[in-house]
DNA sequence: CTAATGTCTCTAGTAACTATAGGTTCAAGA
DNA sequence: TCTTGAACCTATAGTTACTAGAGACATTAG
C-alpha cells in the first residue's frame, strides 16, 4: 500500500490535486491506516496514471470521468471512447487555428514598433483602434 | 452619455462583464444618471474597445492594467508596452506547439481505432499505458 | 399609465486546481 | 525511549475571467 506522498512521486500529481480528484469523485475514497492516513492499491495507481496522461493530452475532467467508466466495461464497443477522443482532437485543432492567427497579429505588432514613444507606438495602436488590424476576429473570444 | 447597454452592444462586451472591469478597477468608475445607472463618455468606449481587443489577442487581464498605464503616458518609450506584446507572443507560441504535439497524438489514438471491445481500445490503452505513446510529454501540463 | 425592457446590487457558480492555517501521525536518529 | 522533522490531515479561501441568478428599481414606447 502507498501513502500518497508515494502516489505523487510516482505519477507526478501533486498530492493536494490527489485529495482533489477524491473530492470531486475521480478517485474512490481511499482506505485509511490507524491514523487516518490515506492507502492506495495498485490499481489506485493506475487509475491516476490514466488521469494524468489524459489531462496532459487536455481532457477535461468530465471527459475523463466518462473515460473511466467506459473502461471499466471491458466488454461494449469503443465507440464511445472514440467519440471522446475525436471531440479532444476537434478541441485542440480549433485552437491551434486561433493561436496561429493570433500569431500573426502579435508578430505584426511587435516587428513594426520602432521603439519610440507611447504616442507612435504600433502595439497600443493597434489594440486602440480596430482599423490598423488586418485579421478579422470578430468571433474570438480568449479561453486559452 | 452612454449608458451600458448601447457600450456592450457598440464593443460586443457583455453587460456584466463591463461591471466587472469597473469593479476590478480596469475601467473607471462610471458616472450615473439621477436614477444610478452607469452612464459613459466616449473615451470610456475607446477604453473599452481597447481592452477587448487586447483580450481577442489573449492578454491577461493584468497586462491590459499594464499596457493600459502605459498608454496613459504618451511621451514615454513604448519599449515596456513592446516587451508585454512580446512576451504575449512567446506565450502564444509556446501554446501553439504544445497543442500541435498533443495533436499529433490524438490523431494517432483516433486513426488506431478499431471500434472493437473496450478491452482492446486504442484510447483507454493509451491513455492507461504511457508506454504505447511515442510522444514524452513529461513537462506538459494542459492549461489551455 | 402601464407594460416591457433595461438596469441595479449582491451572491454564488464555473474549471481545475493551489495556498494557507492549524493540527496530527509517522519514521528515523540519539 | 524520546524527539525532531517530514509528511499527513481537514477546512477554507484564493486563482482567472467571467457568467448566472434573484429580487428590486429605472426608463421608455405606446
Amino acid at each position: 500500500m502507498l501513502t500518497i506522498g508515494k502516489m505523487a512521486n510516482a505519477t507526478g500529481v501533486k498530492v493536494p490535486t490527489i485529495r482533489y480528484y477524491e473530492q470531486i469523485g475521480l478517485l474512490p475514497d481511499a482506505e485509511r491506516s490507524a491514523g487516518n492516513q490515506r492507502l492506495y492499491a495498485k490499481n489506485a495507481l493506475e487509475r491516476l496514471r490514466f488521469i494524468r496522461h489524459a489531462r496532459e493530452l487536455g481532457f477535461p475532467l468530465e471527459a475523463i470521468r466518462d473515460l473511466l467508466a467506459l473502461s471499466d466495461k471491458p466488454d461494449q464497443s469503443c465507440a464511445a471512447a472514440d467519440a471522446i477522443a475525436k471531440r479532444q482532437l476537434q478541441a485542440v485543432r480549433a485552437r491551434i487555428a486561433r493561436l496561429q492567427a493570433l500569431e500573426v497579429e502579435l508578430q505584426r505588432m511587435v516587428t513594426q514598433c520602432e521603439h519610440g514613444k507611447m504616442s507612435d507606438c504600433r502595439v497600443i495602436g493597434v489594440l486602440g483602434n480596430h482599423e490598423l488590424c488586418q485579421h478579422d476576429h470578430a468571433e474570438e473570444s480568449f479561453t486559452g
